[in-house]
Parts: structure tokens; sequence; C-alpha cells
RNA sequence: CGGGGUGUAGCGUAGCCUGGUAGCGCGCCUGCUUUGGGAGCAGGAUGUCGGGAGUUCGAAUCUCUCCACCCCGACCA
């Protein structure tokens, strides 16, 4: 590809708009150009890596037996209404009318059509199990659509869908998407982890996130480097403290500590460490109660696991909180308190700690549990986010603590839909079943921004060679001048198209301080430099994208020189 | 949806407090010079100052209102 003949457009400052690297420069780079919020034009650069990802995606799915599909973007609402989804799914499902005044969606996720097609075509257990699978584009209606492509309304995904006969294959089938998945972003040349999930609103059983792997990720992962235990920090579970509580050495006083509020400013006051207050959560159930939540003082709300355990639940408002503890949030505690307390288990292993007075500008030291303060065996729970430190849930060493950004989820959905949608096949002796199903996503366009996330430097994009718009860059210096140059590098340029390589010529003639540096934003993994000055002895100039030198190359072996570097 | 913030040329921004000719850098166009790390000189084009309403002799600037976008929280590939 010569670059007059296609079409870049660099910037050198970012648009205000963006705050992550890989925003910023997918925007300079020209990769992407915003519509409206979380929509956004894949530019021709964008577009040459975006195809890179799916064509690697599909040749996974491909060889690990997953047959190629397309379904339509809009979907019948009376589908959704069979599985009760239509407003299940609310406001983050986009809905339509069409002229006949019928009802659709634009489609969030698939699983009510491929479960309609399984339903129609599939009869007998002989068709089982296959693995569906498309590369599509999706819409979901985020409350809050950031990060450009990392979290868009419109975006683009491969979802798979496979069907079963019974549980021992969809377990078997999961394990294969598992590994492809595997193969999928190391082939793309990502750091990468896999980790125990949540299974949210798809809902199912057994799931896997797999998570690219960077500081600015949105979600945090805990892991443990001496085993095989990974999983999301929503799900980690914060193992219950193994030394029993120790006895009370202090007795309970009401200290006065006006303008006291937060756990540091409390810390501070009392000159120790917050892992010896407790933290007291009001919250509000769906039934409406009142429930105060207590946690160690370092320690974080786990939402999903408070959620298990109370069915739901959302944060006390101010004037709740007044009206239930006859205190301002900031001194609220369980001390002598009517309403319904649930302690953490490490909450529920402190003693001597301090806690709010339920008495504005009054905290009480050295309380206890079971002296002070009645706390049931049945009221403690698992409530905390899993911090650093933790010993692994399954024994075998501590926990870390690492961020990463979503790009692929697996499911084990087993009947749920089958059982909605009355998909169903007969078996061998002739009996109509329930078929059994897994889903397996991947997050293809939000990929590109993960993979940027882990491959940029101060000059641009690094992308790994299997997704970079192109292979190798030739840079010619004075093209329009020199007959010589303009010789080589068209030479040069034909040679190594016809071998088959990516090749990008820079044929703009511009200077050349401007060609490399757009060479280098946009993520080309190889340059070469076709100069004058080293055409006079016969040579040119190699440089990878993250090499901090260029290197002198005799123009002659070229093609089996850049062969050996790709 | 709750909280915070921002809207001035393609991009980045000054001006707003204290009302009076809309400015700068990059980019773009023309010409000449230049050509190994985002060139120099000369000339040029591009703005309903987010929209609407109001106050005022006069509004980018003050007031109200709507909209868009960004950031922080609850959801997800």
């Amino acid at each position: 590809m010569r670059v007059s003949q296609f079409f870049i457009s660099t910037l050198k400052e970012a648009p205000a708009e963006a705050e992550l690297p890989s925003h910023k420069l997918m925007l300079r780079a020209g990769y992407i150009k915003k519509l409206a919020s979380g929509l956004y034009t894949w530019m021709p650069l964008g577009l040459r890596v975006l195809r890179k990802v799916e064509n690697v995606v599909r040749a996974e799915m491909d060889k690990s037996g997953g047959i190629e599909l397309l379904m339509p973007a809009v979907q019948p609402a009376e589908l959704w209404q069979e599985t009760g989804r239509w407003e299940v799914f609310g406001p983050q499902m986009l809905k339509m009318t069409d002229r006949h005044e019928n009802q659709f969606c634009f489609g969030p996720t698939h699983e009510e059509v491929i479960t309609d097609v399984a339903r129609r075509e599939i009869r007998s257990y002989r068709q089982l199990p296959v693995n569906f699978y498309q590369i599509q584009t999706k819409f979901r209606d985020e409350v809050r659509p950031r990060f450009g492509v990392m979290r868009a309304r419109e975006f683009v995904m491969k979802d798979a869908y496979s069907f079963h006969a019974d549980y021992a294959s969809l377990e078997q089938t999961y394990r294969v998407m598992h590994a492809t998945y595997t193969n999928i972003f190391t082939r793309l040349g990502l750091q990468f982890r896999a980790v125990a999930a949540d299974t949210g609103a798809i809902g199912g059983s057994g799931s896997h996130e797999f998570h690219v792997l960077a500081d600015s990720g949105e979600d945090a992962l805990a892991y443990c480097p001496d085993s095989d235990y990974a999983a999301n920090v929503e799900l980690a579970e914060a193992v219950a403290p193994t030394t029993p509580r120790a006895a009370a050495t202090q007795e309970m006083q009401k200290v006065i500590t006006p303008g006291q509020k937060s756990i540091e400013e409390v810390a501070a006051f009392f000159n120790t460490s917050a892992q010896n207050i407790l933290k007291a959560i009001a919250v509000v159930t769906q039934d409406g109660e009142f429930v105060l939540l207590l946690l160690r003082g370092d320690h974080q709300l786990n939402e999903i696991k408070a959620s298990k355990v109370l069915g739901g639940f959302r944060f006390a408002s101010d004037d709740e909180v007044h009206r239930n503890m006859n205190c301002r949030t900031g001194y609220i505690g369980p001390v002598d308190t009517r309403v319904r307390v649930l302690a953490d288990r490490a909450a529920a292993a402190m003693s001597d700690f301090i806690c709010g007075a339920n008495d504005d500008g009054f905290h009480l030291t050295g309380v206890n549990f079971g002296r002070d303060v009645h706390l049931a065996e049945s009221s403690v729970y698992d409530l905390r986010n899993a911090v650093a430190g933790d010993p692994s849930p399954d024994g075998r060493g501590k926990l870390e603590i690492c961020r990463g950004i979503e790009v692929g989820h697996i499911f084990q959905l087993r009947t749920k839909y089958a059982e909605a949608l009355k998909a169903t096949y007969l078996d061998a002796q002739g009996k109509s079943q329930i078929m059994e199903m897994g889903c397996y996503g991947i997050g293809v366009s939000r990929i590109v921004a993960a993979a940027i996330e882990q491959n940029y430097d101060e000059r641009g994009i690094t992308l790994p060679a299997a997704m970079a718009p192109f292979q190798l860059a030739i840079v010619p210096i004075g093209m329009g001048k020199s007959a010589a140059v303009r010789e080589a590098v068209e030479d040069l340029y034909a040679t190594l198209q016809a071998a088959g390589i990516e090749v990008l010529l820079d044929d703009r003639d511009e200077r050349p301080g401007v060609m490399f540096a757009d060479m280098e934003l946009i993520g080309v993994p190889h340059r070469i430099v076709v100069g004058e000055r080293g055409l006079k002895e016969g040579n040119i100039e190699y440089q990878g994208r993250r090499d901090t030198a260029a290197q002198v190359i005799p123009l002659s072996n070229a093609l089996e020189f850049v062969k050996s570097k790709l």
C-alpha cells in the first residue's frame, strides 16, 4: 500500500475528550473517529487492525470446531418476551418500532436468536453437540460509554453458542473454548489472565473471564502466584481469619471526636491504623429494611457478595441514616442499635476496636463483640473484597491483586434459555430432552484498545505483529529529488509486495521527521529507510519499532533480512 | 440515573471574573526556498463563540433554559 493511495490522518495533539493512553493514541493515529457518545467510525487504518483481530479469532474458532453463521442485528421483541428478558434487560437495550408498530431491539446479545435457530434446526441427539459463532456488531445502551472503543455502545463482538445433549458434553466444549481463548490471546501477543467470574445477568453456572492485564483496567483480579487460583475480586473469597478473636483488654469509652467522620480522619485522630476501626455501612434491602454492614476499616465492601446475602440492596441516604440511627453518617456504629447488623468475617474477629457512637461528634473506643455488641454467628458473612496478602482460598500461598480489561467471557448457561424457548431434541431412546447450552464472548473491538493499552511508548502505538496495521514501512528520503532513491524504493516495494509482505510505502515525499513520526505513531513494527547517503554504498537501514537504533543492511539482502525479522 | 466539570476554526487553547473590533499555536490552501527526526519566508481561507430565550444602546463574557461532551460512582465484551 502506498500512503498516497491510502488514507492516514494523524494528529499532533490528542483531543481533550480522551483520557486513557489507548484512546488518545487511537484518535491521534487516526484509527477511529467519534460520531457521537459511544459511536465510532473505524477509519481505514484502525479497520485493518480490527480485521487482524477478527481473523485470528475466526481462525482459532474454526480450528476448535466452531461453525460461523451471521444473525440479524435487529431482533423481534417476541423472542425476548419468551425468555422474559425484554423487561429484564432494561434500558441497556435499544428498542425500536417498525412501520407496522411491531417492536424490535438492536441486539445486545444473541442467546434468544441462536436458541430459536437451534430449536427449529436441531431435532436429534445425532446433531449434537454443535457450536455456532458469529462476529458481529452489538449495541448496548451503556449508562456511561467511555474510553473510546474500550466501552462503546456499538461494538464488535465474537459470540459463540454451543448446544449439547448432556452436561458432560457442555463441560467438554467449555474446556475446549477455554483453551481456544488462551490460544487466541497468546497468538495476538497479549499478556492476559483467565479468572473465575461471576455470571451476572447472562445467568448460568460456571464462568471464566479473560482479562488483558493493564493498570488502567476496570476490574481487579485476585490471583495466587503459587497456585492456579485466579478470580475476579468480585468473586474471590476473602477467607475467614484463622486466629480466634482476641479477648477484650480495654473498657469501652465514649470519646468526643468533633468533625472526625472518615476512617482516615478517625485513624489519624486516635493515632492508630484503619484496621483497628470498625466501618459501618448503612444499606437498605429490597424489602426496605435498614441494615448495618460491618467491615474492618481498611477493607472494602464487596457489593456483589453483599447483594447475594441481602438479596439486593442500595446504599441508605443521609436522611435514612439519620432517621434510623439518630445521628449522621460518620458516627454510626453497632452498639445499642435495634437495626439488623451483619458483619464481615474479618470485622467479626476484631477486638478492642473503635467505632461510631451513634451520637454526632462521638466515637467509642475499646469496643468488643459479645460484651458490648451482640453478634450472632449467623450474622457473619464474607462481605469484603479480597486484598493482596490474603491467604489464597485454595490454601496454597497468598493472593496478589492486579488489574485487567475484560476481553472475553465464557459461560455454562445450562438449560436457562433452552427451557424458556423450548429447545428440545430426541435422545437415543426417542425421548424429548432440553438442550444444555454454553456461550462464549470476545470483545473484538475492545481487544484493539486493550492491546494498545498494553503496547505503546512516548512515540505512539507499538502493537504486536499479529495486530499491527502493516508489517513494514518503507520511508524514502528525498524520493522526489533522487532518481536513485525512487528506483531503489520502487524496486524494493515491488519485491516485498510480491513476497506477500504487507508494506506501507510512504511516498508522500514529506520531510523525514514527519514520515518517521507518523509511521511510529500508527504502530508499524518494522521500518526500512532508503536514502541517497546509504544507497551510494548499496545500503539501506532497518529499525524495529521497539529498537533504540537503526542497523545498516545491504539493499541486495533486503528481502531475506526482512523475512528473518517478520 | 446521582455527583462534579467543560463547550470558542479540523486539533490544542487565550479571552469570560470586570460586557464594547474574536486572538494564538498546530493543521489546511498558494508561491518560493528547504529535505536524515514533526522546516523557513511571504501571502491566504476557515468561527451561527453548543442551541434558544432574556437583561442591555451593545453579550463569547451576565441571567434562565435546553443540548452535547468529559470525569467520579452503580452495569458489561
